[in-house]
DNA sequence: TGTACATCAGTGAACGCGCGTTCACTGATGTAC
DNA sequence: TGTACATCAGTGAACGCGCGTTCACTGATGTAC
């Protein structure tokens, strides 16, 4: 072999990573596959001996920076005082906003995601439910159900907020439903903790 | 004139409402000039007497299609004896999720709106606010200010709710997550009448 | 140590296709005389 | 009332372009002898 060992894994690794900013910033179908290898540093028609279709790459390159994102959330969480407050303060800041590429898949890519096949859309529901695993465990009190089901609500409004806040063009406006995304979310966070319908306890 | 008074205006608006259901179903980028026009029974070269382009008609069809619906929203709160439980409990039903072109705008192109030019997210934005306006009209309680925040943070959950409820392919899974975002979007909606940060009343 | 060969990651031309947009036209009808 | 003409909504061929995908190839290097 002319090249090192592992350095067609590297090469698709960094594929990957490149896709997965260029998604999250442009869209599935406004990723092209030559533009993205150009981005990537080599030519369009050495994609195919790294992915079977687009269609395989869009499942890879989501499932792979949604797993690596996960970690960041986690950290988030853990670095603060208050570790859902850190978590949902850190999803929603305005960087994540302004730089579709720096935040949350799920927000950039689930209304195109729904329209894609059911094994594309079967790959992102499980990072999904990752990511609302990591929420959960940050939740105060209440069992295991609970704190699962609260942490889904506050996946579906943090990622909806973030969503609205990026159509917004007034930036006072849009700045103004990133802070009324937060208070909302602590308070779905908080009434959980408060028990619920059920008194059962952790 | 060779067409009745009025028949111009009359295909406007079917070419409008032709479009706004293949952009909830398709997408922005997957509504194509030529299919839309032929699906409205027309052929493609008079697209350009009706309109100066694709993004023209997306903000039309778009902005026709939100207002329409807000008419929608308005009697499924009327109609209820809970008026916000009825609105969300609408909002989130099953239909809405399995034909997109039934269901929400902001659910369906949210995601791709923001990625659109800044007139065409101005103009979705009014509409938006024009939306979460009919729910804080259907909020309990509370001042002005407070039912808006509120409004604003229900309209991110659902639209966030159905959007995951639409990627997850498991029916009893995704029936879950609509159940779920009924519950977190009635407690957000009596949170906000049981007083909030200020007890000021309506 | 020196030569011949096999490997295979990456190259780039080419494919058919659908896109948004333009434009010369058609042909049914209202109006003018 | 009958004919000539103007109007203009809608037609369909054509444009340049970028898309996803295929494939014969290149050329640097590891291996065999």
């Amino acid at each position: 072999m002319r090249y090192d060992k592992g350095h067609k894994d590297a090469t698709h690794r960094h594929i990957l990573e490149t896709a997965a900013l260029r998604l999250l910033r442009d869209g599935i179908d406004g990723t092209g596959i030559a533009p993205l290898m150009a981005d990537a540093g080599l030519t369009h028609g050495g994609f195919y001996s790294h992915f079977t279709s687009k269609d395989a790459l869009v499942r890879e390159a989501v499932a792979h920076t949604l797993a690596q994102r996960r970690g960041k959330l986690r950290r988030s969480a853990e670095r603060a005082d208050d570790p859902i407050e850190g978590l949902i303060r850190y999803y929603l800041r305005p960087i994540h906003r302004d730089t579709p590429e720096k935040g949350c898949a799920i927000a950039a890519l689930s209304g195109e995601i729904a329209r894609q096949s059911e094994t594309t859309r079967a790959a992102f529901t499980e990072e999904l439910f990752g990511s609302i695993g990591v929420i959960a465990d940050n939740l105060p009190g209440g069992n295991a159900e609970t704190r699962r089901s609260t942490a889904i609500a506050i996946m579906a409004l943090l990622a909806g907020t973030l969503q609205l806040a990026r159509v917004v063009p007034d930036p006072l406006q849009s700045n103004a439903i990133l802070e009324n995304g937060i208070e909302a979310a602590l308070k779905l966070a908080r009434g959980s903790a408060a028990g619920g319908e059920d008194g059962r306890g952790a």
